[in-house]
DNA sequence: GGGCCCGCAGGG
DNA sequence: CCCTGCGGGCCC
């Protein structure tokens, strides 16, 4: 589910279904914990959270039911629901959008639990475009189909299990829900980007406790390897190394299978007595290892010790986290951090060995040897975060990104894609415009996946039609409404094909319909950002970004035609900025950028690459820009509420040679 | 800062 | 459903 969007001074109320937002609410008898109140939250927000039931019986009924429940609610035609039921409807897509989080995260699909519970008719009805069911909730199912497809729901990987008999149903059991208070998005620690993300802190019983965030889904740790966690990564908390995949449990210094081996362990100072860190190899002692008393006979290996044999056999290599802790400090372990965990890359397990605790009570003891061609570990200990880390997410004033709603215009690949990204970065809300809902929802879907509870939304617009006006208009007014009423930046990326072949070639249609992108839809964008940027005459950052291209400012062999477009841009942007004060107009001006843009050039991904970098080697900088290199071009503009009118330029020192 | 104790999340 | 655990807050 998405993280409840911040509500904006002076924003009409918000009437976006997925958005839990109940204004001047506090929750009756859940004491706010203290990291929310620190928080400059200007809205109590509350999440409704699904009970689904312990057993897998329980569960299934429940999906039964919120199966049924959906099929019922997508028959019913939005625009002829009375206005006072339009909460209700709100209330139950936003129930039906739990229940897929729920589904996703806690429930391993076979084609018993299809069958059972209709997921592939729920989720088919779901995307339905004649069912007026919210854009979020559009996505969120048409991925669910697209990844239970593509596991061919289970088929191949888990075996089925017979139905359970009728009488251990619990067919009366009603799906409770309870209320938690969240977080906002843009919140510095446990919002979108801060250390805390996915965790929430619960002192509801009167002490402090973190858990995991049911409704943001959180990275599996079975799987041997790195699994995408980069060397030095640090955690606050193991509970925070949990949710990120890098280790597979809140409290336990194994995680893994007793049959295939452990994926990770965490080495802490608790062990310090038994275990001993040379670094690159690690002697990592069995769980329970202090307890036992028999000197002639180990204690039973617990699940965790039973991985690490499995480990020898199979080696498979274990990610190794180490863990400082309040105990840290005495530490004799030079290689622990001061404070949280580290992420210290692949070890295997060599051997083990018996030897006698304090108690004279024989353990098992594993040798762990760190796999070669990995950043050295002192050098990962350096860079290694301390307590000073946490506060690095509350420095807030130069982050003016926060909470912002931007809409990108071309968001769905290339440079749109890499300023969405920079934007939910710097915690601000994102709405991304594709060419079709399709390649919009698709792109919402995998962002998600990298950026677990980010506020992006997709919406479809195709600007080559001749509505463009209006279909601009149309697009601009969902994506307000999307993201809670307002938007505060328009940034526009669409770009057609740069083939236009040589000028004596050159038709006058072909050079009309090169104009359509390049010149009619930029125009119309301003005209519609100036109506749709409201609030900028009441003094709030508002600004357009528009998008063109080194050959506006040097000129190369046959490009001709799409020079011209690209120098009058910034003709248009510095003209714009004055008819469209006080909202900001800007340009950003790249070199080459290694993008799909380039893909009808070329036969393949490797072949446009190949043929950049060899445009580009003669660069000052020697190779093509990357996406995550321009986007901060944008990011400054949308930034520096001082810049309008400004063209800023990205090029790889292009203009020098 | 040593130790007590609560309780989440995983796994059988 | 049970039990476990290289946490972590908090009390003294």
């Amino acid at each position: 589910m998405e993280v409840p969007a911040v509500s904006t001074a002076g924003s009409p109320a918000n009437t976006n279904p997925d958005i839990h937002q109940i204004e001047d609410v506090t929750p009756s008898g859940i004491p706010a914990p203290d990291a929310i109140i620190n928080v400059k939250a200007n809205v109590a927000q509350i999440v409704r959270v699904l009970n689904m039931g312990g057993t897998e019986s329980e569960k299934l009924e429940q999906m039964k039911k919120q199966g049924r429940s959906i099929l019922t609610l997508c028959r019913n035609k939005r625009d002829r629901i009375t206005p006072d039921r339009v909460e209700e409807m709100s209330k139950r897509f936003a129930d039906a959008t739990l229940y897929l989080d729920w589904l996703d995260t806690n429930v391993e699909m076979v084609p018993r639990i299809n069958t059972s519970a209709k997921i592939e008719l729920v989720l088919t009805t779901l995307t339905d475009r004649n069912n007026n069911v919210p854009e979020d909730l559009v996505s969120k199912a048409s991925a669910l189909l697209v990844k239970y497809r593509a596991e061919n729901w289970g088929q191949d990987t888990v075996p089925d299990v017979p139905d359970v008999p009728e009488e251990d149903a619990v067919p009366n059991a009603e799906p409770t829900i309870g209320e938690i208070q969240l977080p906002p998005a843009n919140d510095p620690v446990f919002g979108t980007g801060g250390i805390m993300c996915g965790i929430i802190l619960d002192t509801s019983n009167g002490r402090k406790t973190y858990r995991l965030r049911v409704d943001i889904p959180r990275k599996s740790p079975k799987v041997y390897g790195h699994n995408d966690i980069a060397l030095g990564s640090w955690y606050a908390f193991q509970i925070n190394a949990l949710f990120w995949g890098a280790h597979g449990a809140r409290m336990a210094g194994i995680a893994g299978s007793v049959t295939t081996g452990a994926w990770s362990i965490v080495v802490a100072s608790t062990y310090e007595d038994l275990d001993t860190d040379y670094g690159n190899t690690i002697y990592y002692s069995g769980s329970n290892s202090h307890d036992n008393k028999n000197p002639r006979q180990a204690a039973p290996a617990s699940q965790g010790t039973k991985a690490l044999h499995a480990s020898i056999t199979t080696q498979n290599p274990v990610r190794v986290l180490r863990s400082g802790g309040s105990a840290s400090n005495r530490s004799q372990n030079r290689y622990l951090p001061s404070c949280g965990l580290r992420y210290d890359g692949l070890y295997r397990v060599a051997s083990f060995r018996q030897r006698l605790n304090k108690n004279g009570g024989l353990y098992d003891q594993f040798k762990l040897e760190r796999l070669p061609n990995q950043t050295p570990v002192d050098e990962l200990r350096r860079s290694s975060p301390t307590t000073e880390q946490p506060e690095l997410g509350v420095m807030a004033k130069y982050n003016k990104l926060a909470g912002k709603h931007i809409v990108v215009i071309g968001g769905s690949k290339g440079i749109g894609r890499g300023v969405v990204e920079a934007a939910l970065e710097s915690q601000a809300r994102v709405t991304l415009a594709g060419s079709s809902q399709q390649s919009a929802d698709a792109a919402v879907a995998s962002i998600k996946a990298e950026y677990p509870g980010a506020e992006v939304r997709g919406v479809g617009c195709d600007l080559s039609r001749a509505t463009v006006e209006e279909d601009l208009d149309a697009l601009l007014t969902r994506a307000a409404e999307l993201g809670g009423g307002e938007i505060d930046h328009i940034v526009y990326t669409a770009a057609d094909s740069l083939t236009l072949g040589k000028l004596e070639d050159l038709t006058p249609d072909a050079a009309l319909k090169a104009a359509h992108m390049r010149f009619l839809v930029p125009v119309m964008v301003g005209k519609m950002a100036k109506k749709h940027l409201r609030g900028a005459a009441e003094g709030r950052d508002k600004s357009l970004i528009l998008t063109t291209g080194s050959i506006a400012s040097k000129p190369s062999p046959g490009w001709s035609v799409i020079a011209y477009f690209a120098a009058g841009l910034k003709g248009l942007t510095r003209n714009l900025a004055l008819d469209l004060s006080p909202i900001r107009v800007n340009a950003v001006e790249p070199g080459a950028v290694n993008t799909p843009l380039w893909d009808t050039a070329y036969k393949s991904v490797a072949e446009r690459e190949a043929a950049l970098h060899e445009m580009c080697k003669g660069l000052p900088v020697g190779r093509v820009a990357a996406v995550e290199d321009v986007a901060e071009a944008y990011v400054y503009l949308l930034r520096d509420t001082n810049a309008t009118g400004e063209t800023v330029q990205t090029r790889g020192g292009h203009h020098l040679v």
